[in-house]
DNA sequence: GCTAAGGCCCGTAGCCGCTACGGAGTCAAC
DNA sequence: GTTGACTCCGTAGCGGCTACGGGCCTTAGC
């Protein structure tokens, strides 16, 4: 299948699939007489596996090692498992972050009575604390 | 007062004052003879609004629009309490993103029985759902 | 007066993970 | 044969900084 075909089947844009191979994180596919890239089934499932852990919020590094651990099928998991054990926790640390924003964000917003910019509290708020 | 002194007055970084400047964010400040930049208490103020603004997870065109608001003291502040608002939409829709991330994370985790990279059901779950 | 340590100057490049652009070659259908 | 969709490639841009390197300035101690 051609490039394409390839980022629809794994849900993502075709010039991600041309900077995936850049960095490396897919391999350099054959080519049509043409120079067109061409894609087997086996290409699908890791791209799939990117953008999988993509979505859960991997960076490309940790991904890198998350393919290498899939690709070696002897090796106990925990490796796997502390890679996403300290990713979640990434993850938890940023949405607690964003929590206390977003409590921050709608004391501003309820406090604000209306007026001119003179007085608003979110303009206030912004202005004088901290 | 010097660059250093501001950045450590509003809680960051040197290179961001300057970084701040260049995009337009703060004004080209007074220089010294010898061609250093000094700031008054006005420019504390002006950076710290800024700095408040970042932390709150605003965007520096966002911060712009505030910023401008601020300084217009007559005007109804519909205006800042939109921008408030849309932001904070922003803000709860990334963090309910990271909440599926970390649901997600919990269960491929609690799931994995720590066997070999054959059987982990971390890698299974990025191999073959989605 | 001399030296050494620290500050500050500037422009530029790098970070992440894409996304877009432009100009050219290719392919299939009509 | 011509249209239109697809692909090729390298490079530049996004946001929001942060770091680097080479050089000037200031300050303190001797």
């Amino acid at each position: 299948m051609r490039i394409s075909e390839l980022a629809r089947a794994a849900g993502c844009h075709l010039e991600t699939v041309r900077y995936y191979e850049r960095i490396g994180l897919l391999p350099r596919p054959l080519r049509s007489g043409a120079g067109y890239r061409s894609y087997g089934p086996r290409d699908v499932e890791r791209l799939r596996f990117i953008v999988r852990s993509r979505a859960l919020g991997f960076g490309l590094d940790e991904i890198r090692g998350l393919l290498r651990l899939a690709a070696a099928g002897d090796l106990p998991c925990g490796e796997a498992d502390e890679l996403a054990r300290t990713h979640l926790a990434q993850v938890e640390a940023k949405r607690r972050e964003l929590d206390a924003m977003a409590a921050e964000l709608r004391g501003m917003l309820d406090a604000c009575r209306h007026g001119t910019t003179a007085t608003c509290t979110i303009l206030r708020a912004l202005a004088e604390r901290g």
